[in-house]
DNA sequence: CTGTATCCGATTGGATACTG
DNA sequence: CAGTATCCAATCGGATACAG
């Protein structure tokens, strides 16, 4: 079956899938909450930790961030028997799906650093 | 020079470069206007008809981050000698430079709802 | 048509204090 | 430590009217 040129379904499933992947992992804090855990996943990764690291970030949005990532299978959170209690983040298989996004992510601002300051702004 | 195993100079540029990215493409529309854009590259994209086209958009959005668009050159504003004055939107070679990071978008988008459908969710 | 200006409700998100 | 609850300021963003 054919599709016309400039309107086709595909067009429309991009923008879908788009808008999904926005609604997941946009916003302020996600991608970075990702990040972190992904380029820390040997370390015992706790709520004050990653508060502490994570910079600028208020315990309520890394409370309401972790709940939404892990809503969505992408962060595990674990209790640890420390007394007193300790959570540990880890990234999931499934999180770390999102690793070649963020490496693009990483990459294009790298570029367009240097864009800036070559460019004179 | 050797650095340190957890607390590489490399993840903080790291860090740094996605917040860059994040500040420049992040938020609600960015990505989805530039999308369209390369997408529809062979048309004239006036301001009307993206507003149209980019469902749930305003005008005020939509002048405000063109115009961010503009100033960081990812969008080419250009006046159209018409009566009444209509505007050209197009996307600059830089701006394609995002359409990897969109086409990943896309694809995440896709592999997520396909897993939600086969999870159960 | 392409915006801008204004009003105003909704949402975001920090600071602080508090609970288990 | 790991959050929760509350207050409150700032911002977001839609609707509408208007200007060039």
């Amino acid at each position: 079956m054919k599709t016309l040129k400039n309107d086709p379904p595909e067009c429309s499933l991009n923008l879908l899938a788009m808008r999904d992947t926005l609604e997941v992992l946009g916003g302020k804090w996600k991608l970075l909450i990702l990040h972190y855990l992904i380029t820390r996943d040997d370390q015992i990764n706790t709520f004050k930790k990653m508060q502490r690291e994570i910079t600028g970030i208020s315990a309520k949005m890394l409370t309401k961030e972790l709940k939404d990532l892990e809503e969505n299978h992408l962060v595990h959170r674990e209790q640890q028997n420390t007394k007193p209690i300790t959570v540990r983040y880890t990234i999931t298989e499934y999180g770390r799906s999102a690793g070649d996004l963020i490496q693009q992510l990483v990459d294009w601002g790298k570029t367009h650093r240097i864009k800036l300051l070559t460019s004179g702004q």
